[in-house]
RNA sequence: GGGUGCGUAGCUCAGCGGUAGAGCACUACCUUGACAUGGUAGGGGUCACAGGUUCGAUCCCUGUCGUACCCA
């Protein structure tokens, strides 16, 4: 006997554990090795992460789909694992670090690797177990991280056949570093924030005319110790006669031409415009155009160079040297202030870049960091989508991929990090006519050849060929190297030193490879040949291009095929007020919290009812707890066919129903399965989900249920014994409908149900989806429909003319056909029994004084004179004939309508005149209930 | 500034050229042998606004207003 009500908690746990020990996620059951294969792969979550709304919602997709799919008989591999999340995973540690007083440099490099490892394996799992307890049906078996022995040799792969096709090469460009953590970052981890500063106006002295001034403003005062020009607009008529001649830098002294570039906005402050090549992405353009100089004034940790390597460091004033860049900005404009410089000073807002991870302010730096020929790469993945090998759901997505694909830079892959891929090039001094380029003490004379290899014994082997030698040795750094070399010095030389680029990959390097690092490539495995290229992709928008781009682009270059046919893409899951869940406003709320409160079946269920295509989630409670309530739902009505005897009997056919009841709800369950697999073949969740939703609750339990009741108790044994089997038969269908969204309750239900009857073949997680066609029965339909608004109609008049709910009342059935009146008695009990009647009658008109409906071509009345206030009823039938009245002239006025007359579809016409006719019927046979109440 | 969405019941949102929908909330009644995490009935909408196309527009087009996000 199940319980009355059901607890998710008692049963989560263990029905997942029942899963797991039969391998029901398992990729490449044997039975299915000749199925048809369905693939998608998880996006993988941050290895540091937690479970959040927007996994929930994202993994309920996924996980909707490749249930229905397994249960459609594919061979379905979903792929999970976790990415390394360089920066993110390397604070974690170092915060780790920090509770033991430990900096990561007091340990070294490999002893932290080896501490990030240990924290992995502690845990690194935490996502996984949480997406476990969603219910996700991924082949745990086959779980992967971006920085597994396998998957790093794809990421070895790639680095190093891309170099060699030139396709990857180290360069100086500007990048945008993070002075916290002195690496770079990709321009898609910084986040622009609206800062409330100040634009500071400078006047630049002419160097012929002292006493004229050019006026700049700079929302960055500090910058200016790097300017190399000021640029105006070619046709700025208020400094056309300036453009060529120079200024004299205040502070710095250095004299910097004006130069006229279109950059320069006249509407925008003075029109003029400083440039700073080293410390902005705009005036590096401008300095390319005008072959400026390169001018750094920052250093790594983002104070003013100090260095007396630093080529201009004697030109900054010394107090200067070595400040903090916010303290300098300050001490710049006191400067300037005590010089006579400032014009004048406004309060402005601008947007100013912030990383994502840690917030630091972001500088634009001058460094050498690796790029990826994102442009080259991008054209055949840009093709793929032209043409439709890879699919965007909803399709305006696309539009997105393509703007940023065509607008793409070159990609920076280096992070000056210590967790993640080590990039596998290693540097030795360049060597020419047999003489090493060494000046020493002039870090600049130094020039190094790079040997890109998968292995230290390749990269060794390449420095000996270059260097013709037989001995050379792999040292910390360039220090290290030289030491080696001074070592060395007045000897024979015969062996040269090399030493590995400390620098890591960017994380997104190596998930870029995911959808086929994982199924093992570079090998050439089995699992790769069947299960690549995947068949949707299910992501967020704001991930199209951190991930799906470069899935696409490493896809087609190193598979020559899209990684996924369909890119599904789903909208944000927000809080009650349609606000970003975030940390800071505090309105984070935790899916496993709502599990333990509704369970995961009704989490799931809100997720894919409410993931209306593309549009965002907005959090809902109330949302939730109605699903649980739906499950609950589905409990009882599996508890009611238990208490009733419905159990499954084997080889049942619902074709072979004789019962009406039978015969309608076998049509129902057809078209509902319909419903549903269209829905998720169309990745209509929210349809799928509220056809499934509607069909159990609205038509199985509110209907079918109560309209079995009679046939359940009643005395003709062939129709409950057939009855029994129906509803067995209809709950095992929904039972399957329902899995792949609520897959707890139902694998339990199946399970329970499965206790009796013949034996389950197996779980529902492995079980068929269900297959109908030819159970329609329009006979069925018309009788159980009459009857359904027959029940309706008079349990409306009698809340209308407040007969007591517990009352048995008379009903009266006037100028029924024979038809009509057949029907009646084949219901006498139902109707007896769902609209509390005490007897049923048969008459030509209705008796006096009685409320009365009309219910297709009849009159129903409840005679109840002196029960029932007759002034009510009469003007609750005045209102329906008003009602009829309005309908008529809304249908004779189109249909006196030429021009709709002429160009209409003619079923339109049909459809319009019947409906006419309906209410002019209804509206006959009303006056003649008004005449009896009024007789 | 450019782009993309969205304005439909009190709330959250579906829908869509031919009778305006759901869930929640609300009101009334009901502990009827599956279920009060329930049942029955009910109220509630100029489908943002203005034009246009059409026999017909909530739906398509244009514009306006409001709002959200993305990019600069």
């Amino acid at each position: 006997m199940l319980e009355k009500t059901y607890q998710p908690a008692d049963i989560e746990a263990r029905i997942h554990a029942g899963w797991e020990k039969a391998g029901a996620f398992t990729c490449g059951r044997p039975e299915r090795a000749g199925a048809p294969t369905y693939s998608i792969v998880i996006p993988p979550p941050n290895v540091t992460g937690s479970l959040h709304m927007g996994h929930a919602l994202n993994n309920t997709l996924q996980d909707v789909l490749c249930r229905f799919e397994r249960m459609r008989g594919k061979d379905v591999l979903w792929q999970p694992g976790t990415d390394h999340a360089g920066i993110a995973t390397q604070l974690v540690v170092e915060r780790r670090l920090m509770e033991r007083q430990q900096h990561r440099r007091d340990l070294g490099r490999e002893r932290f690797i080896e501490e990030v490892w240990r924290w992995k394996e502690e845990s690194g799992s935490t996502i996984i177990n949480q997406l476990k307890r969603l219910g996700a049906s991924c082949d745990w078996s086959r779980e992967r991280f971006t920085m597994d022995e396998g998957l790093s040799r794809a990421v070895l792969k790639v680095f190093v056949d891309l170099y060699n096709q030139g396709l990857i090469y180290k360069d100086k460009r500007l990048v945008n570093w993070d002075p916290e953590f002195q690496s770079a970052v990709s321009d898609l981890e910084v986040e622009s924030i609206e800062i409330n500063g100040h634009l500071w106006h400078f006047k630049y002295p002419l160097k012929d005319d002292p006493s004229r001034f050019i006026i700049v403003a700079t929302t960055r005062p500090e910058t200016m110790l790097g300017d190399t020009a000021v640029a105006v607009h070619p046709e700025d008529e208020r400094y056309r006669d300036l453009i060529g001649k120079m200024v004299v830098l205040p502070l710095v002294g250095r004299e910097i031409p004006i130069v006229a570039d279109a950059y320069s906005d006249p509407e925008k402050g003075s029109g003029a415009v400083k440039i700073t090549p080293a410390h902005d992405f705009n005036d590096f353009e401008v300095g390319k155009r005008h072959r400026l100089q390169v001018i750094n004034v920052l250093d790594a940790r983002g104070r003013i160079i100090s260095e007396a390597s630093e080529p201009y460091v004697d030109d900054i004033p010394a107090e200067l040297r070595g400040l903090d860049r916010f303290a300098a900005r300050k001490r710049v404009v006191e400067l300037m202030e005590t010089a006579g410089r400032v014009e004048k000073i406004e309060p402005h807002t601008h947007a100013v870049p912030h990383a994502q991870r840690g917030n630091a302010v972001i500088e634009p730096w001058l460094t050498d960091q690796w790029y990826v020929n994102a442009g080259e790469l991008a054209k055949p993945a840009m093709e793929a989508v032209r043409v439709g090998k890879t699919r965007f759901v909803p399709e305006r997505f696309s539009n997105d991929y393509f703007r940023w694909m065509e607008n793409i830079q070159p990609w920076c892959i280096s992070r000056q990090l210590w967790w993640g891929h080590q990039i596998p090039a290693w540097y030795g001094f360049q060597s020419k006519d047999g003489l090493l380029k060494i000046a020493t003490g002039n870090i600049l004379g130094r020039e190094t050849e790079t040997f890109v290899a998968s292995s230290e014994s390749e990269a060794t082997d390449k420095a000996k060929n270059y260097y013709g030698a037989e001995t050379v040795v792999v040292v910390r750094d360039d220090r290290e190297a030289l030491e080696f070399y001074d070592a060395q010095r007045g000897q024979q030389r015969t062996a040269y030193a090399i030493w590995r680029d400390p620098d890591v990959l960017d994380t997104w390097f190596s998930s870029g490879l995911w959808p086929f690092s994982t199924l093992g490539w570079p090998d050439q495995t089995p699992e790769l040949k069947r299960y690549y290229p995947t068949s949707s992709l299910v992501t967020g928008f704001d991930i199209i291009f951190f991930w799906v781009a470069r899935m696409m682009m490493l896809g087609q270059h190193f598979m020559h095929e899209v990684p996924f046919h369909d890119v599904l893409i789903h909208g944000l899951v927000r809080d009650e007020k349609g606000r970003k869940m975030s940390k800071t406003l505090g309105n984070v709320v935790d899916p496993l919290e709502l599990i333990d409160a509704f369970g995961a079946d009704a989490l799931r269920f809100s997720m894919a009812a409410m993931a209306a295509q593309g549009s965002d989630v907005k959090f809902s409670k109330p949302r939730i707890e109605g699903y649980r309530n739906f499950a609950t739902k589905l409990w009882n009505a599996a508890r009611f066919a238990e208490m009733n005897g419905c159990v499954r009997v084997a080889g049942f056919d619902p074709k072979g129903v004789k019962q009406t009841l039978n015969r309608w709800i076998a049509g129902e369950t057809e078209r509902a399965v319909k419903a549903v697999s269209e829905g998720i073949e169309s990745y209509k969740f929210n349809e799928a989900a509220s056809a499934v939703y509607q069909f159990v609750w609205g038509t199985f339990c509110d209907w079918y249920v109560e309209l079995a009741k009679p046939l359940l108790t009643g005395s003709d044994a062939a129709a409950r014994d057939e009855t029994r089997a129906t509803a067995a038969w209809a709950l095992d269908q929904i039972l399957a409908l329902l899995h792949p969204f609520t897959p707890f309750v139902t694998e339990e239900l199946w399970t329970k149900t499965g206790e009796q009857g013949p034996a389950r073949e197996g779980l529902l997680a492995l079980a068929a989806w269900p297959k109908l066609s030819g159970l329609a029965d329009s006979a069925a339909d018309v009788e159980i429909g009459w009857l359904v608004q027959l029940i309706s109609e008079v349990r409306s008049v009698r809340s209308d003319a407040n007969v007591p709910a517990g009352a048995k009342v008379p009903l009266v059935i006037a100028g029924a056909s024979a038809e009509t009146k057949a029907r009646a008695e084949r219901h006498t009990e139902t109707i007896k029994r769902l609209a509390r009647i005490e007897t049923i009658a048969f008459e030509s008109a209705a008796p006096k004084g009685s409320a009365q409906v009309i219910v297709g071509d009849a009159t129903v009345a409840l005679p109840l004179a002196g029960v029932i206030d007759m002034e009510a009823e009469k003007k609750r039938i005045a209102r329906e004939i008003d009602k009829t009245v309005a309908e008529i002239k809304k249908v004779t006025d189109r249909l006196a309508n030429p021009g709709f007359m002429a160009k209409a579809p003619p079923e339109v016409v049909d459809e319009l005149k019947e409906r006419g006719a309906d209410f002019e019927a209804k509206q006959s046979r009303l006056k003649l209930a008004l005449q009896r109440i009024e007789a």
